[in-house]
DNA sequence: ACGGGATGTCGCC
DNA sequence: TGGCGACCCTCCCG
């Protein structure tokens, strides 16, 4: 191991060294005595030695210029990028599995078409039905799964469109060319990407992250969100108007312990209820006829923390789904929605992103834990006390990025096919990419890593389209649409897209709300002619069909 | 090209 | 139980 030495020479009269404290500022606090002789302490003993016997009156300083790891601090040993591949520090646990003993080079997980599953163990699974069920029936599974086609491509963006971070997406359940986003300053985006140029900002509904919106089912010309600022907002999508149902901050400000915000969110038809939970551990209810709230707030997740996502069973309107920071996914029935009364209680080691029902049958759910898993839990042939399947895959928590959450397809009829983005880069052909990945989650399979080489960010925001075959991503503060390859040739004659880049900085967007900043480009496959990201047709991505 | 800032969660005291 | 500091393969801006 050789490390580059510099040798500083600094004049010191006779004065002995006044501190070695100052010395020490000069070596970086490190390493220290032991260690150095660990290390190369022959070359620094000599260098010191030869030097001083030189040239009496000065003083040299040999400063071993370590190549010091940036994550431990230890000499030895690097991490971070190599060019566009990350070394782990092999002091750290895995960063994709997150057990000691090896690093996310190396771990068995990385390859995830593989690996990357851990069945989890099921209690009492050797009675005969169960044989009947493995033997018979999941193999008739499998033959009938259907060929899902996977939006590979990127097909229209709008980049830089909103001021901060996308914070969520959602598709207009009629239209099938809109688009909804919430970003991080509580602003909502309304785009039409069949139409790129039309698209609308709204900034005056929230005054922070918007956490979740869902569109009202008697009239999808109306979205409700919720947001950080402690309101639940029902907006019209033409005008912009808002009209606030809920408020738990009617005074304002008073600390940031008292301080309501709002995460979870979402929509019981059959009941006409809407139903959201604060980061305090409460879930509220209101009737969607009269706008009013319904009764106290209930207790559902350990007092004091969030409550992270909401779902309703798509068919039975008594049951409630929900996710939070206590490391617990619950199930509840609202006939008895009280403190402590859910039905199941799903565990995970770490906080729950989110927690969906199955779209179709709702016999199944998928959670995204921030310990790097996702997990199945099969109401059917599974066991509630545990999942049924566990599959490890990086999405660790990053406060600077959105949670992570892992969506089903909601066209794919055997309730397999699951999208969500990637933390850990990989390198692909010298870029340092964040691919968006497809699970099959009856395997745990990869099904397919979509990604564009200009899109070097991480995509923690993805969205699958109910009808289409159309995802919709956010990234940073862009937002993509991907089509796979095939339709995106046979409906646009060769490989056109349309990019619209918004305004440069946040500075102009601010002085001048027009769009006289934006610029549209059409590309025909061929590379833009300009420095801005140019969204070529990418030769990474992968398609597959499951 | 580099460095600062924003700021969730968790473990420790 | 509450406050504080460490964690982190971010991303944007000056």
């Amino acid at each position: 191991m050789s490390f580059t030495k510099v040798v500083i020479e600094r004049e010191t009269d006779s004065e002995e060294e006044s501190s070695s404290g100052e010395e020490n500022d000069q070596v970086d606090d490190y390493p220290s005595q032991e260690e150095e002789e660990d290390d190369n302490d022959q070359v620094v003993e000599n260098e010191a030695s030869t030097t001083t016997s030189r040239k009496p009156k000065t003083k040299h300083i040999t400063i071993s210029l370590k190549k010091v790891c940036k994550v431990c601090k230890r000499p030895g040993h690097e991490a971070g990028f190599k060019g566009a591949t990350y070394i782990d520090c092999p002091m750290k646990p895995c960063f994709l599995c997150k057990m000691p003993g090896h690093t996310t080079i190396s771990c068995p997980h990385r390859v995830t078409t593989e690996f990357g599953v851990i069945p989890a163990p099921r209690r009492g699974t050797h009675n005969s039905l169960e044989y009947v069920f493995a033997r018979q029936l999941r193999p008739c599974i499998s033959a009938i799964k259907p060929a899902v086609v996977i939006p590979d491509q990127v097909n229209c963006a709008v980049i830089r469109y909103h001021s901060r971070r996308v914070t969520c997406l959602e598709f207009h359940p009629t239209n099938n060319n809109f688009l909804l986003s919430g970003d991080k300053k509580g602003q909502l985006g309304v785009w039409d990407f069949k139409r790129v140029h039309e698209k609308t900002v709204y900034g005056n509904i929230h005054g922070c992250i918007l956490n979740n919106l869902k569109f009202n089912p008697t009239n999808d010309g109306t979205v409700y969100g919720a947001s950080s600022d402690g309101t639940i907002s029902c907006t019209d999508l033409e005008t912009g108007m808002s009209m606030g149902l809920i408020n738990l901050n009617p005074n304002g400000w008073q600390g940031s312990s008292s301080w309501r915000m709002l995460y979870g969110l979402d929509i019981n038809s059959q009941r006409g209820n809407l139903v959201a939970a604060d980061n305090f551990g409460s879930l509220y209810m209101v009737d969607m006829r009269s706008n009013s709230t319904m009764g106290d707030p209930v207790l559902i997740h350990k007092k004091g923390s969030k409550v992270t996502g909401l779902h309703c069973h798509p068919h039975q309107p008594d049951l409630l789904l929900s996710c939070g920071n206590d490391h617990f996914a619950r199930i509840w029935d609202m006939r008895k929605l009280e403190a402590g009364s859910s039905i199941y209680d799903l565990a995970h080691n770490r906080v729950v992103n989110s927690a969906y029902f199955s779209p179709q049958s709702g016999s199944k759910i998928l959670t995204t834990s921030q310990d790097n898993r996702l997990r199945v839990w099969d109401s059917i042939f599974g066991n509630m006390d545990s999942p049924s399947r566990e599959i490890v895959h990086s999405h660790d928590f990053n406060r600077h990025l959105t949670p992570f959450r892992a969506e089903w397809d909601p066209k794919d009829p055997s309730e397999c096919l699951v999208v969500i983005g990637r933390y850990i880069s990989e390198n692909y052909n010298g870029a340092a990419l964040h691919p968006i990945d497809f699970i099959d989650i009856s395997t745990g399979q990869l099904v397919a890593a979509v990604m564009d080489p200009n899109i070097t960010t991480i995509s923690p925001v993805n969205k699958l389209h109910p009808h289409d075959d159309v995802l919709a991503s956010g990234s940073s503060r862009s937002i993509f649409i991907w089509r796979p390859k095939e339709k995106f040739e046979s409906e646009l004659q060769g490989d056109e897209k349309m990019i619209i880049l918004c305004g440069k900085g946040e500075k102009k967007r601010r002085q001048s709300d027009d769009e006289s900043d934006d610029a549209i480009y059409r590309s025909k496959g061929k590379s833009l002619k300009t420095k801005k990201p140019s969204l070529k047709s990418s030769s990474h991505g992968r398609k597959r069909k499951c």
